[in-house]
RNA sequence: GCUGCUAUAGCUCAGUCGGUAGAGCGCAUCCUUGGUAAGGAUGAGGUCCCCAGUUCGAAUCUGGGUAGCAGCUCCA
């Protein structure tokens, strides 16, 4: 990189110190405000910054209001950012009335060098690096954007803070460029497009736990008709295990004693039972119900499985976080020596089924929590069969420390919703306890008793999560293919009516799922109506359509003129067959 | 679960100072038979989230619940 270029919003590097700056001059507004309030920690994040603090009273928009006109002023007196250094001792005293500071400088290790950046009469222990004067950033292109609750140090034990968001950019219409994006975004929340859509409903008598409407049951259904088509190409079979099952199962599977604050429990005749979180258990007492040899390894099962998890009340969100979903789960038996071949296999499902939709992905290595069963020499070498597999196939990833599944590590495939948040889809999760709990056996070549591996998977996650992503990421105009409604055929007098009527019997036997819209009503009022239905093909059919047996075809992107009906149905029929993204007309 | 905010018609929302409610869309009926982004008229539709309290009187004020939203924590 040049120079001139290091010092320009487009080097992600600059862009981070410059908003990191903006954090500082937000705790210099606050302090000069109302000197009482203690201040956290305030990094820079992918869009803007944070700041933690600590105040007696809950900060309203008209507090931000005065916080950014603070701001502005900091921005104009064009003050000098300094860095010095101090010893521990000295460091602790100059921090003396700020607690958390306090806390951070104590947890310092040994040696490491504790450093400020002062700005006129503010100062904050901080690592750095930071702009040279407050005079760079420019004030009229500065925006706080929410004030919320964070814990201290991410501990929900500890204080809660309130932490206001802020965004800066080098000039005011690209911060007008960004707001307007988080407002298009909005549109596309799938909370939103789902009640237009009549896809799915939340009701306040069932919190978490989502109704699918009769179009979304059609989109869920076209989804899953996919779904086993292509593992069945993968060699799949698919099972189907109870919801409830006896609490003895879930003591042995490890459940009970490690998931137990997520499961719904239930008494039947006296006993324990627990509504499933998981599929797991119900699947090794189906691979323990018949012996097996080595030669139907890798023994690939697959269930589309009901699943119910206690998860808290301020999590849920939408159909990205219920509390009731179906996992399009499979366990994957195998010997150690298949681990890896089993693995990339998966990963090239994954890649094969995200790229019908278009998705992209970035993958997460999620290693050992404190609450986990097996050892640490077990869990090490799994670790490591997942880093290798992925990595031998090219693939990046980030480890993210401690967030495995009680029995196993696993890698989490993240997909993003409209405003860039990433959801948890696909995970794979490698799991040598499950099969050791359950005794799980297979004979081998030798005639000998051996215990298999298996994974855990899933690819869309849950269906309902799967679904809410790809309705922001087409923002309801799904794929033909996938689209509740397909074809509607319009009509603009009642004399066609029977033609329009003909027209959806031909397509309905071929398949197509299509609507006439005889209404007594204005042709362009039936395309607006269409249009925020996002049906993908229109069908004009007046007068002029009838007598040459055409339709006047009207896409999203508009109208596309007459054609013959068998043409339209030919083209039609290859866009649904080939799970097109695009229109073939 | 935690912090803050919110809850009025099927949907999106207005409702001033405390005096038992409105609009647009949608829905129903009628008129209109109109060619590519909303034709007209009339009408139906409300336990103002729930429970207490203050008050002569509460959609409005207070307290407690419930649900939702944003974030944190947790997770598919």
């Amino acid at each position: 990189m040049s120079e001139e270029n290091l010092y320009t919003f487009e080097n992600p590097e600059y862009r981070h110190t410059y908003w990191h700056s903006c954090s500082h001059i937000m705790a210099q507004a606050v302090k000069r405000l109302w000197p009482e309030v203690k201040l956290a920690i305030g990094p820079a994040i992918d869009e803007g910054w944070y700041y933690d603090l600590s105040a007696p009273f809950a900060f309203t928009p008209e507090h931000l209001a005065e916080i950014e006109a603070e701001m502005r002023k900091i921005c104009k007196e064009k003050l000098k950012i300094e860095r010095f250094e101090l010893p521990r001792e000295e460091a602790l005293k100059l921090m003396a009335d700020e607690p958390f500071k306090v806390e951070l400088i104590n947890d310092l290790p040994e040696g490491v060098t504790i450093s400020f950046y002062k700005q006129g009469e503010f100062t904050d222990l901080c690592a750095g690096p930071h702009l040279d004067s407050t005079g760079r950033v420019k004030g009229n292109a500065l925006k706080l954007t929410a004030c919320n609750a964070a814990y201290w140090r991410g501990d929900s034990s500890r204080e809660t803070l309130q932490r206001i968001y802020g965004v800066a950019f080098p000039k005011k219409e690209e911060l007008d460029a960004y707001l307007a994006r988080i407002e298009e975004a909005k549109r596309r929340d799938h909370r939103k497009l789902g009640r237009e859509l009549g896809l799915f409903m939340l009701r306040d008598e069932g919190p978490g736990f989502p109704f699918f409407l009769p179009k979304g049951m059609v989109l869920r259904n076209t989804l899953l008709e996919y779904w086993r088509e292509v593992h069945k190409k993968y060699g799949y079979v698919e099972i189907s295990t109870p919801i409830i099952l006896n609490r003895k199962l879930w003591e042995r599977s490890g459940h009970w004693d490690h998931y137990k604050q997520n499961m719904y429990t239930t008494v039947i005749d006296d006993e324990d039972y627990a509504i499933k979180p998981m599929n797991c258990p119900g699947g090794m007492l189906v691979y323990k119900s018949e012996p097996h040899s080595y030669k139907e390894l890798p023994l690939r099962v697959g269930e589309l499985g009901l699943v119910h998890r206690h998860e808290l009340s301020g999590a849920l969100h939408g159909l990205f976080r219920v509390r009731c979903f179906t996992q399009d789960d499979a366990h994957v038996f195998m010997t150690p020596e298949q681990m890896q071949d089993v693995i990339q296999e998966t990963v090239r499902l994954f890649d094969e089924v995200y790229s019908v939709f278009g998705l992209s992905y970035e993958i997460e290595l999620s290693t050992m929590p404190e609450d986990h069963i097996g050892s640490v020499e077990e869990w090490e070498r799994n670790q490591d069969i997942l880093k290798a597999a992925i990595t031998a196939m090219g693939k990046t990833f980030t480890v993210n420390e401690g967030d495995g599944a009680f029995y196993g590590p696993k890698l989490d495939f993240h997909l993003a919703d409209s405003l860039g948040r990433t959801w948890q889809c696909g995970t794979i999760q490698l799991d040598s306890q499950l099969p050791e709990r359950f005794e799980l056996e297979y004979t081998g070549e030798d005639g000998a008793k051996h215990r298999p591996v298996m994974i855990h998977r899933v690819v869309l996650g849950s269906i309902e999560r799967f679904i809410g992503v790809i309705t922001e990421h087409f923002a309801g105009a799904f794929p033909t293919w996938l689209a509740p409604v397909q074809v509607r055929v319009l009509t603009i007098t009642d004399r066609t009516n029977d033609y329009a009527n003909g027209l959806v019997a031909k397509l309905d036997a071929l398949g197509v799922r299509a609507e006439a819209d005889l209404r007594n009503e204005k042709l362009g009022k039936k395309i607006v109506e269409a249009r925020a239905q996002k049906i993908p093909y229109l069908l004009v059919a007046g007068d002029k359509e009838a007598e040459s047996g055409q339709v006047a075809v009207r896409t999203l992107t508009g109208d596309k003129g007459a054609m013959p009906f068998e043409d339209f149905t030919a083209r039609l029929m290859e866009e649904i067959k080939t799970r097109s993204r695009e229109n073939l007309i």
